[in-house]
RNA sequence: GGAGGGGUUCCCGAGUGGCCAAAGGGAUCAGACUGUAAAUCUGACGCGAAAGCUUCGGUGGUUCGAAUCCACCCCCCUCCA
């Protein structure tokens, strides 16, 4: 069942290198297995970027195996150098605690906690390092690693030898933490594989010797590809930035729109990556949409299916229900009610004073967050892609706020759907 | 502590007294073409509606004029002790 459950894996591509490779197949077969996955604070949310890991739990666990996932306290306080091209501010204490309770959250709802034996649980390797002293660290975990291993770790070699950025003792010291993660895991709940980016095999190998040289435990490791775009620009990111999980950062209809825009390219490798839909239909998919004139069905299915993953079914109604009153255009069927509601479900929105609108079409729509810069709506206003209720506005308009958003122009005696360009969408509502 | 190299607009990276709001590339935004795609082409890209205002690690100084010269300071890197 298990070496199924790494097939499928492999035909997702979700797999890059795996350490013990020749015996974790017969380990994972044998038994109720116990494995971990860290998430460091490094913000109050998680990103997409972390999507990959917390689904790779699941999968795990849906083939019956028992998921821990790590929130970094301590980890998160010392700051991991992998691959960082410079040296990270450190953030205090209490923040990093806010942090790691809205973390265990969000992880939370990935995996089951009601799974009689295979029931996950979210630990934090505070606990097993807070109270340990100095020197104990050093005598009991430092003195089985070799500075000239950890030197030669391809994660911190460039800041070892590149020009212009060095490394801390600290961040230097952060693979030694997370490897004794992995040993401590081992010892508490017989954990027995790490999951981790690419980027992390680094500080799994690391954890894997310690487990070995501590406990004379063979433990293994699995890394999962960085995710890339065929265009090379960089995945997770969009023009108002990061992507988050947390519906307070990202709302579902962004979130939504976030994967709906999948370039071609990408979308039936992602298909694979984020979603748990077989790899067959995913293909089959993929044939269908080659011989479809026009646009492909895959995005749909993928923003549908990683929205409900992360916002679940009421995110998925509300980020439709916003799509498709936009971009169908039609907005005169939009009733007072709806409209209340694309603004409750997460459309960007601000309630106008008509008394104290600004004097500029500029100003207002940067100040609402539609654009970062006058310059740009400038831009947009010469190219007749503002439109207000679906009413082009030109450049001459900049100045005739107040005929703009005259009440009689208004959805339902108050509203104004905004769009700037194609994609950008905003809701002024008279108070 | 000593010697050397370096800190430029989101990123990389030119610029070494005026023609510099600062080349070029990337990223980003908008338009055309489309499918709310890709590729391509076009425009924008410090802030500002404009007049104009504020930038080149920091503070002072030289000069009619400084990212560019000088002094001091801060930070980073390399080598030596």
């Amino acid at each position: 069942m298990s070496s199924a459950l790494l097939a499928d894996l492999r035909a997702r591509g979700l797999i890059f290198q795996i350490a013990g490779e020749d015996d974790l197949p017969g380990w994972l077969d044998s038994g109720v297995r116990t494995l971990y996955c860290g998430f460091d604070p490094t913000a109050d949310s998680l990103h997409i970027g972390s999507l990959v890991p917390l689904l790779m739990l699941r999968r795990f666990q849906l083939a019956g195996h028992r998921p821990l996932a790590l929130v970094g306290g301590a980890t998160g306080l010392i700051g991991d150098p992998s691959f960082k091209a410079r040296e990270r501010q450190l953030n205090t204490a209490d923040v990093i605690a806010e942090w790691v309770d809205k973390i265990r959250l969000q992880v939370s709802r990935f995996i089951d906690f009601d799974a009689g034996p295979v029931s996950a649980e979210v630990v934090n390797n505070l606990d097993w390092t807070r109270d340990m002293s100095v020197l104990t660290f050093l005598r009991d975990v430092g003195k089985h690693f070799s500075v000239n291993a950890m030197i030669q770790k391809e994660s911190v070699k460039q800041r070892i030898e590149r020009d212009g950025s060095g490394i801390s003792f600290t961040e230097f010291t952060y693979m030694i933490l997370q490897s004794y993660d992995f040993a401590e895991l081992n010892r508490r709940y017989g954990c027995g594989l790490q999951l981790g980016g690419s980027d992390q095999w680094g500080n799994i190998t690391g954890g894997i010797d310690l487990t070995r040289r501590m406990y004379g435990e063979q433990v293994f490791g699995l890394t999962m590809p960085l995710i890339t775009k065929a265009d090379g620009t960089k995945f997770g990111k969009t023009e108002s930035g990061t992507v988050w999980l947390d519906p307070a950062r990202t709302s579902p209809y962004a979130f939504y729109q976030f994967w709906l825009n999948t370039g071609d390219v990408d979308v039936y490798r992602f298909l694979k990556y984020f979603t748990f839909l077989p790899v067959a239909d995913i293909d089959a998919l993929e044939r269908a949409d080659a011989e479809r004139q026009g646009r492909p069905e895959a995005q749909a299915i993928l923003a549908r299916e990683v929205t409900l993953l992360v916002h679940g079914e009421a995110g998925v109604q509300a980020a439709q229900r916003i799509t498709e009153a936009l971009f169908s255009g039609a907005l005169e069927q939009l009733s007072a009610g709806d409209l209340a509601q694309l603004r409750q479900d997460g459309l960007p929105a601000t309630t106008l004073d008509p008394d104290t609108l600004p004097s500029t079409l500029t100003q207002l729509l940067t100040e609402s967050g539609m654009a970062s810069s006058g310059k740009q709506v400038k831009d947009a206003l010469g190219r007749q892609a503002v439109t207000i209720n679906n009413r082009s506005l030109g450049w001459e308009d900049n100045d005739r706020i107040a005929a703009c958003f005259n009440p009689e122009l208004a959805l339902h005696g108050r509203y104004y759907v905004t769009r700037l360009g194609k994609k950008k969408y905003h809701l002024f509502e008279l108070g």
